[in-house]
DNA sequence: TGTGCGATCCACT
DNA sequence: GTGGATCGCACAC
């Protein structure tokens, strides 16, 4: 399959922010911290649509547009959380508007904001991106793979595609502009539409509807 | 100090 | 559709 540009009949690339002018006219100032002080469910549906801005040490500027979430809030018996505070999850205990990174299965870096005020260990988790700025970094980021729809379609991968990693990146401020790492509004909050369904990927609480996607997004992953 | 497993991905059948 | 990779953490002993 080909890097090919996508057509205007391409309906499965069809989110509207393409171009580096789309991208500059919205790098006003990050989503505050009250975007996160808020119930998690909530700020899960929110960040759909939000843009996500890396900052690597060199300089690059990587970004994708927020198309798959999933809520981890009190009580659920799949979440981090659950069993108390520990040093591995410190961080999703937190205040609102920073990272919680971990690895899973070993090799994969996932890629979650904390909600609510200090304290409360809530979180959302990152599933799927949109490439927006630096693509081809990714794509070396990523092992060369050609394949522009694999790029950010699932949580290990993002935390590949925008060189993430527990010991730089857990805990960081996404509220202020100079960290690596920050969330900004999108330019056309109303231009998709919700999905709501149960989450994937695990074997406790797989009931529970705290999945979130943009209906028809080829970057959202699967079961 | 030891052991089992996970909010996953990819290659292979 | 299935199984291997791979390792930090939680919990048992």
């Amino acid at each position: 399959m080909g890097v090919g540009c996508p057509s205007s009949s391409d309906q499965s690339a069809a989110f509207p922010l393409q171009n580096a002018a789309d991208l500059l006219s919205i790098m006003t100032d990050p989503l505050p911290r009250s975007f996160y002080l808020r119930d998690t469910v909530d700020v899960a549906v929110d960040l759909l649509g939000k843009l996500i801005v890396r900052k690597l040490p060199d300089g690059t500027r990587l970004s994708g547009v927020i198309v798959e979430t999933e809520a981890y809030v009190t009580g659920d018996p799949a979440s981090h959380a659950f069993r108390g505070q520990t040093p591995r999850n410190a961080a999703m205990f937190g205040e609102g508007g920073h990272t919680y990174i971990y690895i899973s299965y070993g090799i994969h870096s996932m890629l979650n904001l904390v909600t609510q005020p200090a304290g409360v260990g809530e979180a959302v988790l990152i599933r799927a991106l949109e490439p927006v700025d630096g693509i081809d970094r990714m794509r070396e980021l990523r092992g060369g793979i050609d394949d522009r729809y694999a790029l950010t379609s699932g949580p290990g991968k993002i935390g590949e595609a925008l060189s993430l990693t527990v010991k730089n990146d857990n805990g960081l401020d996404i509220t202020s502009r100079p960290s690596p790492l920050a969330v900004y509004p999108a330019p056309h909050p109303d231009a998709f539409e919700v999905v709501t369904t149960t989450r994937i990927g695990l074997t406790v609480g797989v009931d529970a509807p705290w999945r979130f996607y943009i209906k028809g997004n080829r970057q959202v992953s699967r079961r």
